[in-house]
RNA sequence: GCGGGCGUGGUGGAAUUGGUAGACACGUCAGAUUUAGGUUCUGAUGCCGCAAGGCGUGGGGGUUCAAGUCCCUCCGCCCGCACCA
């Protein structure tokens, strides 16, 4: 018996696939249909194995679903503008375009021997003007609807090079290629109006039943719906025009404990007072210094600035607080000013507590009289606390109902009004790149802003570019912006924004349904194949890319480019968790780690040494595959080693889909040595086709065909439950059962040919290649490709008698073998009678005995 | 800083969702086959203990007849934070 020689075996298969054009798919409205789609690829080089578990994990899912009788549509594409990109035109010369191509012919070329049953007769990528112009009309479409807005709002800005920074190439509030402190800058820019929606998409999550809690939960907090108060506090002095501060809070119950005002740099207020003092100005602009992630702000120290005004408290007019301007406040959120009740609010104690303010309490936990010292008092809310003098004649109540009845109040006095607010911001799609979608207007000197017509798109990048890191490429493109405004002819310049990948990302799965359309959705097609059945990705993609897609689908519903059922486009989804490796460093002179592929390492038990020179090398924790730590391994290695089966079945084994796994050589040699095992197997096997099961059978042959209907049962519902690790632990231990299953006779030949068929079928999902060579060794001339799944008998997978642990006082003590229906007291009485349980009850009657029919028996003495 | 998650033998993990902790696999050990190595096959393998038995799911506490699972608290690691994709 020869070795399977995946080598030889794979690349057959998948010509045999390819000759049947198996997976090229068309609308067919009498089949049912399945969308299965894994977040498509950022052409960044080569793919790691990282990536192949993604796509095999939802090649599995195609081909279990085609074997349940789907009509499945498998597409790939790519995500192909981006950042990258231009990085790699900056530093090494390369067109973006022709950059990304090349890595995208390559990943294509890594892909195809994986054996994934992909439809490529789809095959997109965002950059192709195809792709974007379609892109292009859908905005024209959302911008005439009102999706879209233009307003101003702020950037990193590096001064040096004038250009817009990422949040990526801000490193420790530096620009990234020339170190300047970074500046936020004002600019004017595209939105679509997601906040608009906030209600919506936070509603709608309750119906997302099939996406993972986590993710709901995610974006149930992003969206960030909170009850609140706007509240004026006057100014004692006019400033100007200004003569009030509105302040938004969600905890208007604490008013009674404010002691500051903290405004925004960005605040009107601030602004003007710049104008005038130079300290204020100086301040102000240390605080643009902070770049604009959210993490930055956070994270950065608190400080504060006092302006010198004030404020009256709005209940007690006799009572003024001082206006500070603090580098915490945000424009963007509320108002853009709050008020700070230090007892109740750690920042604001921290802050109160640097700069000397005033400390009150607003409430205490009833029965204490102690008064905040170093913590701010912030119990839940739904917690019973007693309010100090509340000027709405609050006692002891919830902190609720605290909050709600000082709205009620402040409301019937006119003192401010009670809003509903989301933390959800409107989505800013400007980019000041090349490599993007250019934004289809133009700025016309006579007509403004005017949308480009329908039929001059695509609007398409100039080839002729020239990308140095600096200023904006295409505004300084010589030509490429001149233009004709669309209604009055005279001239106009082009927009020069591209838009932000996520609006490719937003969209591309209505697209597969009809990628040559010449619209960007084909109704009927659209109509047939959304909803995506199962979407597959990373959880890093958790809030931001979902959300805008939940977005995206909504409005094209609204212009008419999607079905109204389409608005939820992912029924189900699936957050798959990272392959990891361990890192592989020596250091350099100046300390810092040289990194080190796996394949330069000699690992041993107890450490590692570089092949060449056999220096030591430092060992680090398995972390997600990247380039940059080298801790990368190519798919093309292994399959060429040991075949794509192998890959597949080890990606797929061991650890649960949403967990990440490690990368390991003995993992990998396991998975391997378990394929030549099957392929052994085969050849023990009767030739001979099944008719229907003999009539008596001999128990080791009744045995195995249990064991075989219950495996199959078994791992159909371990795969409906994306628990795959599961299901290749069922089949190891079917294959042992096979193996074991030896003896002769005929009703056993019949129960081990039955099974070895099953087996065959139940790894075709995860190692189909493998499975088809089997499939064909046992006789069969069709393939498995076309072959329906596995049917199983419920009477045989389930077991007659059943054992139960028995316990004492919550300790098993014994075991019990019972009809699997057995009657509660039947089950009792059979456990007080067996002698362990004699001897632990020495005579004297239990004090209680619980029964779980099916699953324990417990004696309480 | 904020939001979310994870933590089980030497290792990856399983545990029917509150009911036998450690399925399955890797590794290790022993035996068989083999000229040898590899392969293959058989068996053993949570820890302590000769045994009876005891201990055991990151640490501590709690609820329960029963806790890996629920609650509180602490520790460690990972992901996201709106211009990376």
């Amino acid at each position: 018996m020869s070795r399977y020689a995946a080598r030889e075996v794979e690349p057959k298969w998948q010509a045999r696939w390819a000759d049947a054009r198996a997976f090229e798919v068309s609308r067919d409205p009498d089949r049912p249909k399945y969308y299965v789609l894994e977040m498509f690829p950022y052409p960044s080089g080569r793919i790691h194995v990282g990536h192949t578990r993604n796509y095999v994990m939802g090649d599995l899912v195609a081909r279990y679903k085609r074997a349940r009788g789907f009509n499945v549509l498998h597409p790939m594409g790519f995500d192909a503008f981006g950042l990258p990109a231009e990085n790699a035109a900056i530093e090494r010369g390369r067109h973006p375009e022709e950059w990304t191509r090349e890595n995208m012919a390559v990943m294509r070329e890594q892909m195809e021997p994986l054996g994934l049953s992909i439809d490529w007769t789809r095959e997109l990528a965002t950059c192709d003007p195809e792709y974007y112009g379609q892109q292009q009309a859908l905005f024209l479409d959302m911008l005439e609807a009102g999706f879209v807005a233009r307003r101003a709002s702020v950037v990193n800005w590096d001064p040096i090079d004038q250009t817009v920074l990422a949040n990526e190439q801000v490193i420790d509030g530096k620009g990234w290629r020339t170190g300047a402190p970074v500046e936020r800058r004002e600019l004017t820019q595209w939105f679509f109006r997601i906040s608009d929606m906030a209600e919506e998409l936070l509603s709608a999550i309750d119906g997302l039943d099939q996406w993972p809690d986590k993710v709901r939960l995610m974006q149930q907090n992003w969206i960030g719906k909170s009850r609140g108060i706007e509240i004026g506090f006057p100014l004692t002095e006019p400033l100007g025009a200004i003569d009030t501060v509105l302040c938004y809070s969600t905890r208007p119950d604490t008013l009674r404990g404010a002691s500051f005002l903290a405004i925004s740099p960005d605040h009107p207020l601030a602004k003007a007072l710049e104008t005038e003092q130079p300290e204020i100005a100086a301040f102000n602009a240390e605080c643009r210094k902070t770049a604009t992630s959210e993490e930055a702000l956070e994270k950065a120290e608190k400080k504060g600035l006092d302006t010198g005004l004030a404020v009256r408290h709005p209940v007690y007019p006799d009572q003024t607080m001082p206006v500070w301007i603090g580098n915490f406040v945000l424009m963007d959120y509320g108002t853009g000013a709050v008020f700070g009740c230090p007892a109740h609010d750690q920042r604001d104690l921290d802050f109160a507590r640097k700069y000397g303010l005033v400390v009150e309490n607003a409430f205490r936990m009833p029965g204490s009289d102690a008064d905040v010292d170093a913590e701010a008092l912030v119990p839940p809310k739904t917690e019973t606390v007693a309010y100090i003098d509340h000027f709405a004649g609050i006692g002891e109540t919830t902190s609720q109902r605290g909050i709600d009845t000082t709205i009620d109040w402040m409301e019937a006095r006119s003192l401010g009004n009670g809003v509903t607010r989301y933390r959800l911001r409107d989505w800013g799609i400007s980019r000041q790149r090349y490599w993007g979608c250019p934004i289809p207007v133009v700025h016309c000197p006579n007509c403004g802003v005017v949308p480009e017509k329908k039929e001059n798109l695509p609007v398409a990048l100039p080839k002729d570019v020239e990308l140095t890191g600096s200023g904006n490429p295409l505004a300084r493109h010589p030509t490429w912006a001149i233009t004709t405004c669309p209604k009055c002819g005279s001239e106009a310049r082009r927009e020069t924004d591209t838009m932000d990948t996520f609006v490719d990302s937003s969209w591309y799965f209505a697209r597969f349904t009809a990628p040559r359309a010449k619209t960007p959705t084909e109704p009927a097609e659209a109509a047939y194949w959304m909803n995506v059945d199962q979407y597959i990705g990373g959880v890093e993609h958790a809030i931001l890319h979902l959300l805008y897609s939940r977005f995206f689908a909504r409005a094209m519903i609204a212009t008419g480019h999607l079905p109204e059922t389409a608005a939820e486009p992912f029924s189900a989804l699936f957050t798959q968790g990272m392959l990891t490796h361990e890192t592989y460093a020596t250091r350099l002179a100046d300390g810092r780690p040289r990194w080190h592929a796996p394949e330069e390492v000699r690992r041993s038990e107890d450490g590692a040494t570089l092949v060449e020179t056999g220096e030591l090398v430092e060992i680090g924790q398995p972390i997600k595959m990247s380039k940059s730590k080298k801790n990368v391994i190519a798919p093309e290695d292994i399959i060429a080693q040991f075949g794509a089966d192998t890959a597949r079945w080890f990606v797929m084994s061991d650890s649960p889909p949403e967990r990440d796994v490690e990368w390991t050589a003995a993992g990998v040699e396991g998975a391997a040595r378990f394929l030549q095992r099957v392929w052994r197997m085969a050849a023990e096997m009767p030739v001979a086709p099944m008719g229907t099961p003999l009539p008596a059978m001999e128990a080791d042959a009744e045995a195995l065909r249990k064991a075989t209907h219950k495996t199959v049962a078994g791992v159909t519902a371990d795969i409906e439950g994306f628990a795959f690790n599961k299901a290749i632990a069922r089949i190891y231990e079917f294959a042992n059962a096979i193996g074991k299953a030896s003896g002769a006779g005929a009703d056993l030949d019949w129960a081990r040919r039955e099974a070895f068929e099953a087996l065959a079928r139940l790894i075709n999902p995860m190692t189909p290649h493998i499975a088809e060579e089997l499939w064909a060794r046992l006789g069969y001339e069709t393939m498995l490709v076309d072959t329906p799944w596995p049917h199983w008998d419920e009477d045989l997978a389930r077991d007659d008698v059943i054992t139960l642990p028995i316990q004492v006082n919550g300790k098993k003590r014994a075991e019990l073998s019972v009809a699997r229906d057995a009657a509660k007291d039947e089950i009792e009485r059979l456990a007080l009678d067996d002698p362990t349980v004699v001897r632990f009850l020495e005579g004297k009657p239990p004090k209680k005995v619980i029964v779980v029919p099916g699953r324990i028996v417990n004696v309480v003495l």
